[in-house]
DNA sequence: ATGTTAAAAGGGGTTTTTCCTGTTAGTACT
DNA sequence: AGTACTAACAGGAAAAACCCCTTTTAACAT
């Protein structure tokens, strides 16, 4: 019986060469091939005749990265089974490669076992998702809508929390009432979760908001 | 003759196992344990009699990271080889585990082969450095004395100030009186030129003093 | 027309932060 | 022993931040 022919790409070649042994020790899969960026694996798919059965993708990786590849993936090789490897659960992402068409999303820490089922179930069903993934997704659908929808007012005023200034001076550029700011404050407070202005900066900070 | 014993500490159980199995590809090395947080290795470094002849150390990790891992083992276990081994390359990071007295920085995406050289040199020579850690550790060097030079209570404190803490709670945590705090706090708003707490996130933001 | 909502502003209060000016204890250098 | 320096701690007071509750105004939807 013919084996499976994997291909992985991850530019941390520690983590690319132990994982090929990894899969080799698993029956009926090889690894025929691994590059280090999306540029390599397009090239490859471009000229290779016979595509392999599944791509392991990491995201963060020089040259082009995950998302741009699955990108070009999704409108050049739709075929082609992905399945991400990821370091981390950023939401953003997760949504992102899934909608471009990755079969499965799986985090590092996952265990050897779980990652065999992962590949065999993208194989063989087609996706898989890890219950983190899962949750993640449900999370989505649940709020959804809901995101913290900051208007331009109020990101200019984190902004101006961001440059270690006082309400009153903040209010006086603003050319708002102290009050007014005030109840700015206080808004955010609730609406993002946080306790005090640096929860505000801190936010503002994570989530791109402000220019640092 | 008898194998170095090491052990692995990194939350990713994917790239654990197949480092371990890369490792015991090695002559002379054997992984003798395998753990996914800070808090497991020092509780594991408390009751073994015979400790590892190496650690690898993640520095990303759910419970306990390798920052505050690093912290303790400097403090109670000076005597263990640590070798850190990070996915990036940030320089705040690299300067710290190399103060508190790892042996060596090592990047993930190091191959297979440097790899063995640095778990080798660490072992015989006492030390290792990538090129990378290098090439920082020099800049650091020639930026060096201007740089507001701060202590490790100090790093603490900025931390503690990120996380949306008021000085009470900073000071219980840091078991140190409010008023002591008060110190901490007015002395490095000299020392880094700002006027609030939400400076003080911000430069530490800025310098990569935290993790977001 | 009228209820609904959001932005702006204010009154008045508590808590936290900020800024002084000290004291004490330990360490380090000479 | 004397000097110098630093970390830890304190009292007291002013400023800022934080919290609740109410009002005005204007836009808007039914």
């Amino acid at each position: 019986m013919k084996k499976h022919k994997i291909v992985i790409v991850d530019d941390h070649l520690l983590f690319s060469n132990s994982l090929k042994k990894l899969i080799e020790g698993f029956a009926d899969y090889e690894v025929t091939k691994q590059m280090s960026n999306g540029r390599e694996l397009i090239a490859y798919l471009g000229k290779e005749s016979s595509p392999p059965d599944l791509v392991l993708l990491d995201v963060k990786m020089p040259v082009m990265d995950g998302k741009e590849t699955m990108e070009y993936i999704s409108i050049h090789f739709p075929n082609v089974n992905v399945l991400v490897l990821s370091m981390d659960d950023d939401e953003a992402t997760i949504i992102y490669m899934l909608r471009k068409g990755a079969k499965g999303y799986i985090l590092k820490d996952i265990d050897p076992e779980k990652f065999k089922e992962a590949v065999e179930n993208v194989l063989h069903r087609g996706f898989y998702h890890s219950e983190r993934v899962s949750a993640v997704l449900l999370g989505e659908i649940n709020k959804g809508a809901n995101e913290a929808q900051l208007s331009d007012r109020e990101l200019v005023f984190l902004d101006l929390v961001c440059s270690d200034k006082t309400y009153k001076e903040i209010a006086g550029e603003m050319y708002l009432s102290p009050k007014t700011i005030d109840g700015y404050r206080a808004n955010l407070f609730k609406k993002l979760n946080v306790k005090s202005r640096v929860g505000l900066a801190m936010y503002a900070i994570k989530n791109g908001l402000v220019n640092i």
